[in-house]
DNA sequence: TCTTAAACCTCTAGTTACTAGAGACATTAT
DNA sequence: ATAATGTCTCTAGTAACTAGAGGTTTAAGA
């Protein structure tokens, strides 16, 4: 049986990430120990390391969720499986095509940006000028996961 | 004279948002109308504009605090302008190269997963094998915005 | 066996950049 | 005059954690 933080150690993840993890019930509430302290066994690293290794593919939680309870029917067809694993791909692939338009405008400011005054760094100029955003006018500036 | 409907739908921004801003000193308290609702000239179409145009690029608010605190002292040197706009190239190149790696292992996951079981599923299989993030290990997964 | 340091517990609140909703007032158009 | 739309403030919610306070348990060393 293993204690949080050697769980944590094992699959990477921090120890308030793990009780946040049961709390929001991606983790079954552990067992305790007689002085009220969690104990972990194999099944629970197994769990979290498919986790962290989800995140970091950057599955949001809630699929994740998903894939955990499909996981647990392991007789199913794995279309779900292969469709949420899709989206994520063309999430991906979308953010990568928008960071790629962003790097190109951050080099072409830098690039002009000699050292100069403020006054006329392109820096400034470039964000300021509306013109440059016609591309992507209904684009919302929410936040997305990576 | 604008009002916030107005200002938002000029520079692209939803009211509640411009709202936010002024709350967290991004941009000037509004004049008022007799009816206390907010008047905007042409100085803050520039500057939301400004700052919208900056989030698009994926420059975080403080990031465009300090832009904008440059902007307004305009006979400094761009010095601190262009390394801002470093840092945030550096960020975004950085967040390419993760974003492809991610992105091949997903479509090797998609690839493999040809309509199966979920039991033989490769997607879950690679999720659960912790033999695949041999490179990543120190990487922790807090969100990173875009 | 005692002590103390490290690890653990719960709980609340903070982070980023907004978004949503309630209930009330203002403005504009018919 | 009235109705529709727009605006106001305020609170709370989102994702996915992180940080801190204040207290208990456990493991190791003397």
């Amino acid at each position: 049986m293993l204690t949080i933080g050697k769980l944590g150690k094992s699959a990477h993840v921090k120890v308030p990430t793990i009780r946040y993890y049961e709390q929001i019930g991606l983790l079954p509430e552990a067992e305790r120990s007689s002085g009220n302290q969690r104990l972990y066994g194999r099944g629970a690293l197994d769990r979290l390391s498919f986790i962290r290794h989800a995140r970091e593919l950057g599955f949001p939680l809630d699929a994740i969720r998903d894939l955990l309870g499909l996981s647990d029917r392991p007789d199913q067809p794995c279309d779900a499986v292969d469709s949420i694993a899709k989206a994520q791909l063309l999430a991906v692939e979308g953010r990568i095509a928008r960071l790629l338009t962003l790097k190109s405008e951050l080099e072409r400011m830098v690039a002009q940006c000699a050292g100069g005054r403020v006054e006329d760094c392109r820096v400034i100029e470039v964000l300021g000028n509306h013109a440059h955003c016609a591309a992507e006018h209904g684009r919302d500036l929410k936040q997305v996961s990576e």
